[in-house]
RNA sequence: GCGGGCGUGGUGAAAUUGGCAGACACGCUAGACUUAGGAUCUAGUGUCGUGAGACGUGUGGGUUCAAGUCCCUCCGCCCGCACCA
């Protein structure tokens, strides 16, 4: 396979062609990069087929969206820790799946052509062939042909084709609902893409917008999604985040009459139901316009609820006190002791959350407590402790007050309150969720049709499978409207269908799907990505699955890794993947921000561009200094100083060469230093401490560079471990070793324990605990020989001269601690 | 408010998990080689002190022969969620 003519650079031979390197001294980058990428794109060296007789193992990284500025330094961040983990694992013996794609439906690429004309396939497509010349001009170990594209019609005919899957179980429904509505970006979204009630891409305030949506039932998965976050080796914020976002709450709902109907309740705290003292519903609430009629002040309850709905729910929840209007005319009951209640609206009840309805005990909730205040409400106290005259009382304390709890604690309270409630009808116990179902239209061009049409006899129809992929029609014009009408309403004959159940006329949808639908099952796609009968075979995915490793951002916590584990969780509940969740670990990078600690943004202007930082010291260099930038897990500066510490380092290695004397022996000392340094290496990639691994290969070359001549064995050593960090080089300075296999193929080296031990070591003594002197003892030392060798240092018989020794404490080969 | 995390030189950071604090690197200082240097090499570099030595991991206390590490107190910072009943 390997051509000596592409190995030697155009010469015939070896020899020949270590010639013409002889004469180059100066470590050239370029050179070097170009010709092994070259190399092992011919020799496809990271191409990767199922293969029974070898431990496979799956790393995966976040696929970017291709943008049109192209990479930035972020990105390799993520993608050469796991490669640098890939490569050990293959050296290793593993056979490693380590694929790349593009999530490349989007946003920018329609904005873009909005504003240019030019059709978003055709960006896109551009915008991938830089993205991928950049990754390969890095040297990731891809396996490039399992390169995907969530955009071409093979790859979404199956995102369609899944989502028909939830229809068919009832997973996936139509519901008009009042969504967030970003007025820049005219389009829906989803909960998870709201921040701080501004739209995620591009900051406007997000405004509510009553529309018909296609609706995915994630709700119905909560309890899984965080129970079997148990079994996974997820870093621990990303458990939390997750456990957090969705919002697990046990308590009860209750009945309270209300007129002459039921006005139910959702409390994490029942049994504090005897503190209650009125009752508050979201202005929202249906019991409003329904009873409107009997209230005696509709006029004032009217311009509330005008008021709030004209809020956004950033304002909403700005107040800075609580208002609100009592609904006058009627009352509720408490059903716990019949005591007569008024009952109110206000906006700080929420009506996506419960039932829009509360039961409010002023004395132990404080914005309860605060409304209390400021409308003149009792408040009763039902819990011991505390000072309510000042502030509501949130901690625990047995009950008072209470009738039959009286004298219990939370636990027993709780239950008792429960129990009443169902026995006498009024209640039962319940587990409520903040996370919302899915929005999961969006009124754009640049997405996955949704694979739906709607048939005035029949409703909502899937297309049948035969018909997929449904593909994007052409457009005149990519504009959305401010009605919320996706520019897909303008596609012409596109738009009419034949029912698949009746054969009369239907509709097709117009709405796309989310850009989180194409990511939710990529990695599935990556174990067979070229199959045109089934998404993935069953063979390609009992092998591959799950994802052993799976790096990405903290940005995507409640976001894709949680719509891919939901996604993943369902297509596994169908008996179409092998597994119920599809990442057994989770790990998170931090950002790299610009060199005074600002984030890198085009419009700061300090954006550092990997590409020319790969033609200035070259991608081997770049690749080492984000390793070695700082802790893996956190935040780090770019510094082009440090760049430089890294660059005359990776200079270091090559000058090294030179003193390579083939005939030498290592000496015992030699092993030892390489026998740690491998050790150290292995055991710290595994750790994702890149930076340690990377130190104390600078501890090696620094060690290696004292020395006259340089044993082959040692030099190899060094090669083999930095190869997963600097391919390129490891591979040239191999081949010059005389070498004409491929270092990526070569095996990892074994460290020695025993070799790597020190015979003899040097070991802190203390008076006192007082750092007093070293003695350098051999490792095997009796503790006799070491407390004579430590009483025998001079500045110890000063400390402990006239002094009694009461104890000496030893630590073998660390310390010697003289108590007196 | 709730949840997660952090606090160590001039800077980025190490510390085998309770055992010589500051590895490795940047920067800086001095010197060498240079026509020159964002090059290379050598030495030094936590603070105070000529020195022996003393002090030193946000604050104050505790456990221990021994604490950056464990426990308690307070202060400060970052991230996520946030009127979620």
């Amino acid at each position: 396979m390997t051509t000596n003519n592409a190995r030697y650079n155009g010469k015939a031979s070896f020899e020949e062609w270590k010639k013409e390197w002889d004469l180059e001294e100066r470590y050239n980058f370029h050179k070097i990069e170009e010709k092994w990428q070259r190399i092992w794109e011919a020799e496809k060296a990271y191409k990767v087929e199922i293969d029974k007789n070898k431990e496979k193992f799956y790393a995966l990284v976040e696929f970017p969206y291709p943008s049109g500025a192209g990479l930035h330094v972020g990105h390799p961040r993520s993608y050469t820790a796991l490669d640098v983990i890939s490569r050990k694992k293959r050296m290793q013996g593993f056979n490693v799946l380590y694929p790349m794609g593009f999530d490349a439906f989007g946003l920018p690429a329609e904005n873009y052509a909005i504003k240019t004309g030019v059709h978003p396939a055709v960006s896109t497509k551009a915008n991938i062939e830089n993205f991928t010349r950049q990754l390969k001009s890095i040297g990731f170990s891809f396996d490039w042909d399992r390169c995907i594209n969530t955009s071409s019609p093979e790859y979404y005919k199956w995102t369609q084709w899944m989502f028909i899957k939830f229809f068919e179980k009832g997973l996936a429904y139509k519901d008009k609902i009042a969504i967030n509505w970003c007025p820049s970006c005219k389009v829906g979204l989803a909960n998870e893409e709201v921040v701080n009630g501004c739209c995620e891409r591009c900051g406007a305030q997000v405004v509510r917008k009553n529309k018909e949506q296609w609706m995915i039932a994630i709700t119905k998965y909560a309890d899984r999604l965080i129970s079997d976050l148990d079994d996974l080796d997820f870093i621990e914020r990303v458990k939390s985040q997750q456990v957090n976002w969705i919002g697990r709450s046990e308590g009860a709902e209750l009945d309270f009459e209300f007129g002459d109907d039921k006005l139910t309740v959702f409390t994490t705290r029942p049994d504090t139901a005897f503190g209650v003292t009125y009752m508050v519903l979201a202005p929202e609430h249906e019991f409003v316009q329904k009873y409107m009629s009997r209230f005696e002040n509709p006029a004032e309850i009217q311009a509330y609820v005008d008021e709030t709905a004209k809020k956004s729910d950033l304002q909403r929840s700005q107040n800075e006190s609580k208002t609100g209007v009592e609904l006058k005319g009627i009352k509720a009951k408490n059903p716990y002791n019949g005591d007569t209640i008024p009952v109110f609206i206000s906006d700080y009840v929420l009506t996506g959350y419960g039932t829009g309805a509360i039961m409010a005990v002023p004395a132990h909730d404080q914005r309860d407590y605060d409304f209390a205040k400021a409308f003149n409400l009792p408040i009763i106290q039902v819990l011991d402790g505390g000072d309510i005259s000042q502030h509501a009382f949130e901690e625990d304390g047995p009950h008072i007050n209470s009738s039959f709890l009286n004298g219990m604690n939370k636990e027993d309270g709780m239950r008792a309150a429960i129990d009443y409630a169902v026995k006498n009808g009024f209640g039962r116990s319940k587990v409520n969720y903040k996370l919302r179902d899915w929005v999961f239209s969006r009124q754009r061009y640049w997405g996955e049709p949704i694979p739906m049409v709607y048939c005035e006899k029949c409703g909502w129809q899937p297309i049948p499978e035969s018909e997929l992929p449904l593909t994007l029609p052409e457009v005149p014009d990519y504009h959305p409207n401010d009605e919320g009408e996706s520019p897909l309403s303008k596609a012409g004959d596109w738009l009419n269908a034949t029912c698949p159940k009746c054969g009369g006329h239907a509709r097709r949808e117009t709405d796309t799907m989310p850009n989180w639908a194409g990511s939710s099952w990529y990695f599935l796609r990556y174990c067979d990505p070229h199959n045109d009968k089934e998404f993935a075979s069953k063979e390609a995915l009992d092998y591959w699955m799950n994802v052993d490793w799976y790096n990405g951002g903290m940005e995507h916590t409640t976001l894709h890794l949680l719509y891919s584990r939901f996604w993943h969780k369902f297509l596994h509940d169908c008996g179409l993947v092998p597994t119920k969740e599809p990442y057994n670990k989770r790990t998170s990078h931090g950002m790299i921000l610009a060199e005074n600690g600002e984030k890198m943004s085009k419009s700061r202007g300090n954006v550092i561009n990997p590409d020319d930082i790969i033609d200035a010291y070259g991608a081997d260099t770049f690749r080492l200094y984000e390793m070695f930038i700082g802790p893996f897990d956190q935040v780090a500066m770019w510094s082009d100083e440090s760049l430089m510490g890294v660059y005359r380092f990776v200079n270091k290695v090559y000058g090294l060469f030179a003193k390579v004397d083939k005939t030498l022996q290592p000496s015992t000392d030699d092993l030892r230093q390489m026998h740690k340094t491998i050790l150290d290496v292995t055991d710290r990639i595994d750790q994702m401490k890149f930076n340690t691994a990377v130190s104390s290969l600078m501890t090696y070359v620094n060690y290696l560079s004292g020395k006259e001549k340089i044993a082959a064995e040692l030099y190899t050593a060094l090669l083999k471990l930095m190869s997963p960090f600097t391919p390129h080089l490891a591979e040239e300075m191999w081949a010059r070793m005389g070498n004409d296999t491929l270092i990526v193929a070569e095996s990892w080296p074994k460290g020695d324990k025993a070799l790597a031990q020190d015979n003899v070591v040097t070991m802190a003594v203390q008076v006192c605990g007082k750092m007093r002197g070293t003695i350098e003892v051999p490792a095997e030392s009796s503790r006799e020989d070491i407390e004579k060798a430590a009483l025998n240092l001079d500045n110890v018989k000063r400390q402990i001269e006239g002094r009694e020794i009461k104890k000496i404490i030893v630590v073998p080969k660390k310390i010697v601690n003289i108590v007196a």
